[in-house]
DNA sequence: TAATTTTTGTACCAAATGGTAAATAAATAA
DNA sequence: TTATTTATTTACCATTTGGTACAAAAATTA
């Protein structure tokens, strides 16, 4: 044995969690509330009136709990928003990510484009997707995280780009393609896509927008 | 001569305007800016922030003139942000009312994109389309703009339908497109730019979208 | 000249913004 | 029991928000 900690002194202060592992006990008042369920919250808030959008009170309120326990959990409102962020791109927005795995090009962009629009137009949500409207326009106060989702639009319109890449060597999409154009056609469909939404069109009728930016694809 | 007032007596109290018509003098202290220029600097501050994002102290500042003058003049801040709406429908965005004179659908289309990239990526402006990222999200405050932008949005998007329409009984496009669906398309697209404009997205790549973008326009 | 009309500048308003100090409550440790 | 630790609650802070009252400044009319 290792552990230097007397196994019985330790008992009285920790308890073992689910895999084994010697957890402490947390010493002061317990949270009155549950850090994701909180998380969950915030998204919603976030995600349908954008980060300026979204005032403290409104999210306190959403969260049913105290500013003074927002900033002491989360830090400020930057930092709730950008977990906020987190539980969307891990939640909500998780098919992204895992349409990249799909054999081929065309699929990966079928299942990108398809999922984006069932989430879109999905009535239990948010109308729009928030990295694209999180805060396309915004006061002096809000560069910073305008820039942060500048940043992700870019960067998964570069994770396309290299699964094109990848396409082009496999043998799935044409030599003579040019990714980036192809993930920046493909990336303008999506965030046009995110506008209708906000502007209540329907999921059939994104279907179809989609099914028309698909008709061109690069076969030969 | 129809008009009732002696002619000796107007003329002290009145000027004539360059078609002629007879202008009452005004009375009190004159306005110390010129309306027309206040209101594109108006245009340029809204354009670049949304609604929410400009503040009435931004505002101010931007045209030179004190928030009572402001007010006085406009109205209130909503007042304000319609008159520059029409600011800019009437200006940096006229071509897109014009593109729908142009002989085919194609065409009418063709002009739509190509303007609206060139206005988007123009470095002389702000980044995107006033119409489309002026209030995407917002506050519950400022839901009337946003209800009304989707309604200008929606009216674009109609525009560009009954266009579509005419071309099929003017034979240059298919009998079998929906119009409907097509404009939707465009509108998209257009939208899409619009927030990829706002990425920094240059003019030639823009147009390499639109070029994707009218890949597969219907032709048989 | 004096009276009238309109605009301007200053200074201000109530409400909302993001954020926090400080006392109290609930848990554990000794 | 008492001390310690952490979270919650209430009440508050300075700043900014959209919007305005009011007196002084220009202009016209008489």
């Amino acid at each position: 044995m290792s552990n230097i900690i007397d196994t019985e002194k330790l008992d009285k202060n920790s308890t073992k969690d689910l895999t084994n592992k010697v957890i402490a006990k947390p010493r002061g008042r317990p949270l009155a509330f549950n850090q994701e369920d909180a998380l969950e919250s915030a998204l919603q808030v976030f995600w349908s009136r954008g980060y300026e959008g979204a005032s403290m009170a409104e999210l306190a309120d959403a969260l049913g709990v105290n500013k003074p326990s927002i900033y002491a959990t989360f830090g400020n409102k930057e930092a709730l928003f950008r977990k906020a962020l987190a539980q969307y791109l891990a939640g909500p927005v998780a098919y992204a990510a895992e349409a990249m795995n799909e054999p081929t090009a065309y699929k990966v962009v079928e299942k990108f484009l398809t999922c984006s629009a069932a989430l879109l137009s999905n009535p239990d949500n948010p109308r729009g997707c928030m990295i694209v409207q999180g805060a396309l326009t915004c006061g002096q106060g809000s560069t910073m995280i305008q820039q942060e989702l500048i940043g992700y639009r870019k960067n998964y319109e570069n994770v396309l780009s290299q699964r094109f890449e990848l396409a082009k060597t496999q043998g799935d999409l044409p030599a003579h393609v040019n990714a980036k154009s192809l993930a920046k056609y493909i990336a303008t469909i999506h965030q046009g896509l995110s506008v209708q939404a906000t502007g209540g069109a329907s999921k059939d009728e994104l279907m179809t927008v989609i099914d028309m930016a698909l008709k061109n694809w690069p076969t030969t």
